[in-house]
RNA sequence: GGGCCGGUAGCUCAGCUGGAAGAGCGCCGCCCUCGCACGGCGGAGGCCCCGGGUUCAAAUCCCGGCCGGUCCA
């Protein structure tokens, strides 16, 4: 924490309302109450919980909650705002929406875009999965999902709306008569935060033990000399909704309050029985103090609620374990929901890799219960029944829900008896497993180690397994500096990029009519083979589109357009060859349009597979790559499953039909709140722009995003559309390849061609092909067959040859240069002629390559084999049963004779 | 995007310190049986993922690629 101006925190609001400033002993750390009562910020650790002897208003539900704190600060000015979903699409540094700061990020807060309201209220529902071990140990103080409600102002240089004073006022009053909390309770701890680049002074708000919000005063930009002013001031609020619910509440837990029935029907589900209520009560009291992360800490608040409840030690500790795990499948089973019904598709990267996370976490626990066999898909569907009105995403994509619920749990169960396997396999070699059996069992086959332990127990071999197994596994992966998703980047040389960024932007004429060819300019610049003018027709590769080419006419002749790229919002043309030009002359240009027209189509068409895809898979799809080229078009989609051949076909039908229809298709500049609030969020499919106005192309009532390409201005445009590939590209991820337009006949060409070129092979007509390949099968067949006949015959020969032959050392040169089919023939003529060192050999450009064999017990083949080869200059050996050697062809004689004089 | 693990018969896998491709299940035939299961005998089935390299010799070692799994960004 930084050292802040103590002034940072004097507010005349304290001293209206008799608050004193004072400073903890136990804790050093300085806060306000009234009359400065408190010896100790009652804060988690430095106290055990006790608010439930506080007095609050009548218990409420999470819902009622969110509710009076909604209403409270929109009957003081506020603009209820809808939230945001879970994933944080918006971002690009960010997977998870873990605040609901987030959503202001980084657009508004920079100032670039303008807040949606202002001062606003919002409850928006966050994940947070740092703390996932912890869920449930500490009854409900880390939860991985929550909703955090929020008031939030900005303050601009030319428009203040309200800063310390005010908000701390509106906290209070929202705590004093909303909640009904009585004012000597109220404490306002004196705290710093920082956080993406950003920082201020904050008070967290405590009440009896439990923190209750946090008021965040952003005011600073963090940079490496220090703190500088931001002229953005940002009022940042944080109230738990669950901590409000809960302290209404009076349970011993968290869970209780947040889940109310859901928790009876997971026990009866799980078989986890409510323990004695008194163990909970104690369980209450010790988890204020609580430091899950130490295991001493642990055992402590197992003492003491044996102390307080004055049951044995292993009871208790056995009886809050399976609470724990309980509370935490609860947790999970509800993030999870969340998760998926905002559309993250589970898979071992990105966001997906949270969410396959979460599940695995949650089947974890459940095994440990013992509750292998209960379904993960109806416990989430437990939650989608409760939520369902809070959260309507979770009812309207339920279908999706489920399925991909009930597929982790299948590809959980696989890793699992995998594991179990690996674990078997282990111990009939060894007798214990070490903690490097752990970590490569879990890092490279993902098997958590209490599973691990608890087969090796099944089979009587006991496996500790240290309590920070999870960060010993950490810090082996050296974190590499975070990556940001992919942002776009310029194809220009550095020097010529900087150059065009000293222009003025030219004016895209390309949006003004999307089917412009020809056009007149002014040149404003040019840098060897670089020209930039004041306005284009020319698009520049972006967007998952290619840029056009053509022609620019200057006076002194036309040079070809081979490139088009954008610096910033100037537009930079690559010519053919450098050209020398004068600032302020005329040019004309025109582009290459059939090139041009083949991309709106297939970039149009994109837009109208994406809603295909939607409608018939789910609202879980989302673009995960894209490119556009004149030959045919790819999109990359989040999908849990591999398409059967119904869904393509219907994909493929849709969208033909949407092109018959002759569909409208708009592109317009939308004030980005507004589009927002018009479309949501799935207008960005693409990345979040940064600007105040974005561009939306809209295919009439069936497709809106955000999306700087040209387009046609009709579905019908497109002519057809051809799926040409369907494939999957990594976990979780679909790539489709089509064609539209006049590419589909040239697509279904190149088909009829390549059918052609197979007839032609097979010798037949290309309505015969079937057939052809057919009757070819069968003869390769036969004539496998009738090469079986030789061989044996060949080998019979040979067969003859050797018993013919009294010599001891027989060699004999073979018909096939195949290594695997001469070995095959000399185990069958040792099995013949145990007695005998056979050798077969074939003729190479320069050598000749002999294997050799015998059944014969009393000769070490391969040394024999390695002392004649030595002996005429050559290499070779093998076993005692098995040689080869390869040898100059003119040395076969001499080998032979010197190998038999070895031999005896 | 990175680390780790894996790819061998239809399936599950062994073989991986280089030296003659294996097991169990499944399949086919025969025996046993009224019939089935079980059991017995016999058999078919392999580009050891692909491409290079090292070597007398590569499923095995090295390099590159593809595919899958997993942990973490």
């Amino acid at each position: 924490m930084a050292a802040a101006d103590p002034k940072e925190y004097d507010l005349n609001f304290f001293r209206e309302i008799g608050f004193e400033r004072r400073r903890g002993k136990r804790c050093p750390v300085y806060f306000w109450s009234l009359g400065g009562r408190f010896e100790e910020p009652p804060d988690a650790p430095c106290i055990e919980y006790r608010f439930e002897e506080v007095r609050s208003r009548p218990a409420m539900t999470v819902g009622e909650a969110r509710e009076l704190f909604l209403s409270f600060f929109e009957r003081r000015g506020h603009k209820r705002i809808k939230p945001r979903p879970v994933v944080a699409r918006w971002r690009d540094d960010l997977y998870l929406t873990i605040a609901s700061i987030v959503v202001f990020q980084p657009h508004v807060t920079s100032g670039l875009v303008p807040p949606p309201a202002n001062p606003l209220t919002i409850s928006q529902p966050s994940i947070r999965l740092e703390d996932i071990d912890n869920v449930g140990l500490t009854v409900g103080r880390h939860l991985t999902s929550f909703e955090m409600a929020a008031h939030h102002a900005f303050n601009y240089p030319d428009k203040q709306v309200y800063w310390k004073e005010e908000t701390v006022r509106l906290a209070y009053e929202f705590f004093t008569k909303e909640m009904d909390i009585p004012p000597e309770e109220i404490v306002f701890v004196e705290s710093w935060w920082e956080g993406g680049g950003n920082a201020g002074p904050s008070f967290e708000v405590v009440v009896g033990g439990l923190e209750l919000a946090t008021l965040v005063f952003m005011k600073y930009r963090v940079t490496d000399s220090g703190y500088e002013e931001i002229p953005l001031k940002i009022v940042d609020t944080g109230y738990g909704v669950e901590r409000l619910a809960w302290f209404t509440n009076k349970t011993p837990t968290a869970f209780h309050t947040i889940f109310g029935p859901l928790l009876g029907k997971y026990r009866e589900i799980i078989g986890v029985p409510e323990p004695p209520s008194e163990i909970l009560w104690a369980a209450y009291k010790a988890a204020g103090r609580l430091d899950p992360e130490d295991p001493a800490s642990v055992q402590e608040y197992y003492r003491s609620i044996a102390q307080r409840t004055g049951l044995p030690l292993e009871d208790v500790a056995s009886t809050m374990q399976r609470e724990a795990r309980l509370y935490s499948v609860l947790d999970h089973a509800k993030t999870l929901a969340l998760m998926l019904g905002d559309g993250i598709v589970p898979s071992n990267s990105g966001e997906g890799y949270l969410a396959r996370l979460v599940a695995r976490r949650a089947l974890k626990q459940l095994s440990l219960l013992g509750a292998d066999s209960v379904s993960l898909a109806e416990l989430v569907d437990l939650q989608i029944e409760y939520w369902g009105r809070d959260f309507p995403q979770l009812v309207e994509n339920r279908d999706y829900i489920l399925d991909a619920a009930s597929l982790e749990q299948e590809r959980f169960k696989e890793v699992i008896e995998r594991g179990r396997k690996i674990v078997r396999k282990l111990l009939r070699k060894k007798k214990a497993l070490s903690l490097e059996d752990l970590i490569r069992l879990y890092d490279s086959h993902g098997i958590p180690p209490e599973i691990i332990a608890e087969e090796a127990a099944r089979l009587g071999v006991k496996v500790e397994v240290p309590h920070n197994f999870y960060s010993i596994v950490a810090s082996r992966h050296q974190a590499p500096e975070r990556i940001a998703r992919k942002r776009e980047k310029t194809n220009l040389p550095a020097e010529i990029a900087e150059w065009a960024r000293t222009l003025p932007p030219t004016r895209p004429l390309y949006y003004e009519n999307q089917y412009t060819r020809e056009f007149a300019a002014n040149v404003l610049g040019c840098r060897g083979e670089h020209v930039v003018l004041d306005k284009t027709a020319f698009y520049p590769t972006g967007g998952g589109q290619l840029h056009d080419t053509g022609v620019i006419c200057f006076s002194s002749g036309c040079v070809r357009v081979v490139r088009v790229e954008k610096a910033s919002d100037t537009i930079v043309h690559v010519l053919e060859r450098p050209v020398s030009c004068v600032p302020g002359e005329e040019v004309r240009g025109s582009i290459d349009w059939e090139r041009r027209y083949r991309l709106m189509r297939h970039h149009t068409v994109t837009h109208v597979l994406l809603g295909a895809l939607r409608r018939v898979l789910g609202n879980h799809v989302w673009q995960a790559g894209a490119e556009k080229t004149p030959q045919k078009a790819r999109f990359d989609f989040t999908h849990h499953r591999p398409l059967t051949k119904e869904q393509i076909l219907e994909i493929e039908r849709l969208v033909n039909k949407v092109i018959d229809e002759k569909r409208p298709v708009i592109a317009r500049f939308v004030p980005k709140n507004e589009a927002e609030e018009r479309y949501g969020f799935t207008i960005y499919q693409g990345g979040v722009p940064m600007k105040p106005v974005i561009r939306l192309v809209e295919v009439k009532d069936w497709d809106v995003e955000g999306c700087g390409g040209t387009h046609l201005s009709n579905t019908g445009e497109i002519g057809g559309f051809k799926i040409i590939g369907v494939d999957r590209i990594q976990d979780g991820v679909i790539r489709v390849e089509y064609v539209a337009g006049t590419r589909v006949s040239e697509e279904a060409r190149r088909l009829e061609e390549t059918l052609e070129r197979v007839a032609g092979i097979l010798g037949t007509e290309p309505s015969q092909v079937e057939h052809g390949a057919r009757r070819t099968v069968e003869t390769l067949k036969r004539y496998e067959e009738t090469l079986k006949t030789y061989r044996r015959l060949w080998l019979e020969s040979v067969r003859e040859r050797i018993a013919r032959d009294r010599s001891r050392l027989i060699i004999l040169e073979a018909v096939e240069p195949d290594r695997k089919e001469i070995q095959a023939a000399l185990k069958k003529l040792t099995g013949m002629f145990p007695d005998k060192v056979i050798g077969l050999y074939y003729r190479g450009d320069s050598h000749v390559q002999l294997e050799l064999a015998t059944n014969a017990k009393n000769i070490h083949l391969g040394q024999a084999v390695r002392k004649a080869a030595e002996s005429v200059g050559a290499r070779g050996g093998g076993g005692p049963s098995v040689a080869s050697v390869r040898l100059p062809a003119d040395k076969l004689q001499e080998f032979a004779e010197e190998l038999a004089k070895i031999l005896g």
